[in-house]
DNA sequence: GTGGTCTAGACCACC
DNA sequence: GTGGTCTAGACCACG
């Protein structure tokens, strides 16, 4: 369901982490939906347990999830963070916009690519 | 000339090669222009000097300067690396715009935030 | 008569402990007043039967109800635990008291507090 | 400097975490002062490294400390958090003022208590 | 079986 | 030397 990437700078939790996030954001796992447990997933993936834990815990701390010891974790509604998951793109888009200006390459042609790029829907990693 | 965050979690050197290659994309280092040395340049910001070379080396190695052994280094003309750097960043471009589209913001959105958002708030640490 | 909440750090067991202890302090469960059974919780609040029973074990421990083999449980006079029962959150109370004054923030301050804060929203979750 | 209690119920590193909050809300740490290594902190309470450095990276996530790697960890500007730390303790106070309602405990006395009890300020764990 | 904590020891990038 | 990541394996409380 997500993909891990070892020649990825970006370290594995953070990966396993972002992945999740996507799901959750994208309604493929629905509000209080079961996620898969610490071991099975580190099974799956053949990743160490404590580094799905520690993806998450972040994910907890960052409310996507919450945990219940001895029952497993689940998914909180995704309305719940929605916007604060949008918010944080943005900002994330105010950093590239930054580096466009720098580079004199207009808005208007970043816009329009905006509007006419296609996402293949598919990490080519 | 350029900004060094220490509480930025992106190492000192690359804050450095990043510093320059915007001055080059922008022009405010010209074409066979010295750069500073890097004895200068770390005693200047109290970076050490092996930083300081690492970023050169990087800045090199990615096309934006030359080195002449026993002279210095100096800055490319900025046609030779403009549409590299700006291909660069339609590709971080690209990977916000997956983000969007997985989180449901609609493209329409994202090009009238491009169209009118300001970005005179540069580094505001 | 009680909540539980499941995304609540604390284990059920101790939920369910601490909301029958104030149901006792509060004068709603009565002296010699009959508890209800473990299994009739366990299947109104869908909890495990063995977690029920070790909140009646801990209730029981700390003087709050008595059981009588073959019975059930019941509850103490509220008299003879209530004492205790505050002593126990005034030793709470220290331990946030010591806080305020490693930050600084001045008694006075935290006492008008005490006096004008106001405690309607019961479990706002 | 700070005191570890391994039969305290709460995890280790979350007691080394509050440590250093009271720390640097004290003022005994200042701005931008290094904290002890994570090394050498594991070396000299006899703790494994990983576990200090699960409560620096909680420190930074909440805002107390800045990491710098390959430099060491930093205390940030107490104004920075000091708002946030009270806050904090105000809600642990909502909490204790709940259940002393509850128990029937006068707000009068507890304000009473308030302006009279004196901490020695020394834990006696 | 579940999440959570902790230890031990390794490796990496950065300075 | 520093912080940071990851693995391996153990133990605990909870359900």
């Amino acid at each position: 369901m997500i993909s891990i990437n070892y020649r990825d700078s970006r370290p594995v939790y953070e990966q396993v982490c972002d992945g999740f996030k996507k799901l959750i954001i994208a309604g493929l796992i629905k509000k209080d939906e079961k996620m898969p447990s610490v071991r099975e997933l580190a099974s799956q993936y053949a990743i160490n347990p404590n580094t799905i834990q520690r993806a998450y815990r972040d994910l907890e701390t960052q409310g996507y999830i919450y945990s219940v010891p001895g029952k497993g974790s689940f998914a909180v509604d995704v309305k719940e963070v929605s916007d604060k998951h949008v918010a944080e793109i943005y900002e994330r888009l105010d950093a590239v916009l930054a580096d466009f200006d720098v580079a004199g390459e207009p808005r208007k042609n970043v816009a329009e690519y905006v509007l006419n790029q296609k996402g293949d829907c598919r990490d080519k990693s």
